[in-house]
DNA sequence: CATGAATGAGTTTTCATTCAT
DNA sequence: TATGAATGAAAACTCATTCAT
């Protein structure tokens, strides 16, 4: 691909990426995405071969990079509290650099159009913080409760508070997110 | 009205509760809904002027459902602790009655369909939990973190333990969601 | 029929012109013929087959009335401009009684909506004018034009002046349908 | 617009006004029209935003030609009489170049569907009418009745001849729409 | 008789997708 | 490759008519 395609394809994404979050899949038309891409409305099926083709992509492409952010240079040798605050802080980054991004993931989490890969890809981090949460059960740092209900509860914490800053009902701080982290932390240590 | 017209209302919001939580509003068609009901397109018009009336009014059914049962007969003169607990169990009784119920309302959350009286009623039990909050603040039981914070942190806790139980990875019991809940008020309290 | 039922198919056929009139055949629902009769839309029903058969009732009935207005007690042996005179004022005279009827005549003239019987009515008003044109022709004292054509200039002038008034363009009054009145008949005297 | 795509248009509105002339506005379909024009019912609204925007289209578009052809190179100068004849003479032209055309304007008159634009169109001809009458009336050639009314006596006389032409009963023909003009001026001249 | 809930075909309109240019 | 006109299926909604009450 040429620069040129790189750009055109990046400015559907970005496109669609504003409408999928703000008006949602069935809400937002093919042509809307063009319009506000600046293309025709035929050049995104150059691209992307059905809408479902570009929401699936946008999925995959934001899960990925997600996940790459929280994993990559993951402190294995740190103690619990440290990998969970590392965790929690690179996901705070993540979210106030990507809002959008994260409203999007949160709002496609399950959607029928997603594709047999993007579900797959779904529960990556779920999975990685199940790992975690069990090694650290295993040092008795952690609650003895299933790890998936740990996961999961802290998931929807850091989805709580950044969802109320998304909707300016908190700041979106790095220090508010931090401060809902030192919360959690006592929620899940032993 | 008659208890049968009753009976036909009754199952176009259970058909369309159905069908919201499946494919979204956008995604939900109204013969859709009414195939599902067991009436005939038309019949939908007699009882909701429009597709927007007709998740409007599901929402403020369910809204009002949700606040009735946490507030009704709220024990203000026990200690925060007790309170938190009652709040999160009286949640937790709803939700594993009406588990379809809460997932419609997560999802509807902040539609753009939504009429002014929707959108009134949509944090009337964030207010409820933010009053507790600071109540139980002044009495220094509960961390001294913005009373927001805490009531979204205690929100996104629930309902990613909720959705959790609801997608099959943790078993939706009254048990499981009690043990989030002294998690929970480890977070919260000073 | 009791006097009660006259009561109610005469309020179905009084709603039913006002709409007509307002909005047309096609744009005039039953229902709402209905809500301005005062009835159920099941109601109508009982007194017209269809929404046909109500139109059709309403022309012939104002039809027959504007024809039995012009031609009872007809001075068929006064002079030709005496005899102009008369069918103009028993016009005028009715269309000022009667502004919506005529308005609804002229605007359901020719509908494809109006049966055989409906359709036979209307030229009767213009057949009885080429009859007394030709007569007058005979004593020479009306232009030597084809009588059709005399006739559907006069039946024009006629209706474009009624039309301006009704439109608020031209006073709604017997003097100005006089004035207009001698000007016809200078147009068709010999 | 590419010719191809002036050619769509023109089909369009070509079966619009056909069918709006032969069923009224609310009693033609879109997909009749699109039937009619040859194109897909989709295709209609790349043109035309809605149907009622593509009544309006008519609207506009013949109102102002028959307005261009009466005015453009008036003969302002002339004698009343000249006038008078010029005025009738190119209406009758038009009307028999374009028979449906004027059904269509006339049928649509003040139809609620028209937009603002479309009903200060209206009345453009009648002004000029008015206007001129004013003026023959200061020479007294012209009776010394309202402008108005004559305006709209010569209005309807011209409009209840052409029908009648239309409908069959008369023959449209210039010969005898120039007979009703004789007729007409001695019902306007002093 | 009178009602008005129910029906389902029909209306206007949108939109994912294709394809000639 | 990029376009955007064209398509036609499907959406939301209306309405003439029927029929159980």
């Amino acid at each position: 691909m040429t620069a040129h395609e790189l750009d055109r394809a990046e400015a559907i994404l970005a496109a669609a990426l504003d409408l999928f979050v703000e008006r949602g899949f069935h809400g937002t038309s093919v042509p809307s995405v063009a319009e506000r891409a600046g293309v025709a409305a035929g050049t995104i099926y150059h691209y992307f071969s059905s809408k479902e083709a570009l929401v699936n992509a946008l999925y995959k492409q934001w899960k990925a990079q997600i996940a790459s952010q929280v994993v990559t240079g993951f402190p294995f040798d740190k103690p619990a509290r440290e990998q969970f605050r590392v965790i929690w802080e690179r996901m705070a980054e993540f979210a106030i650099a990507h809002p959008k991004e994260i409203a999007f993931l949160e709002l496609h989490h399950h959607g029928s159009y997603l594709d047999p890969e993007s579900r797959q890809i779904e529960n990556q981090l779920i999975d990685f913080g199940v790992e975690m949460v069990k090694r650290a059960q295993a040092e008795q740092v952690v609650k003895a409760l299933p790890a998936e209900l740990l996961v999961e509860f802290v998931d929807g914490a850091f989805l709580g508070v950044f969802r109320a800053a998304l909707e300016g009902r908190l700041p979106m701080t790095k220090a508010m997110m931090m401060d809902a982290e030192r919360c959690c932390w006592e929620a899940v240590r032993a």
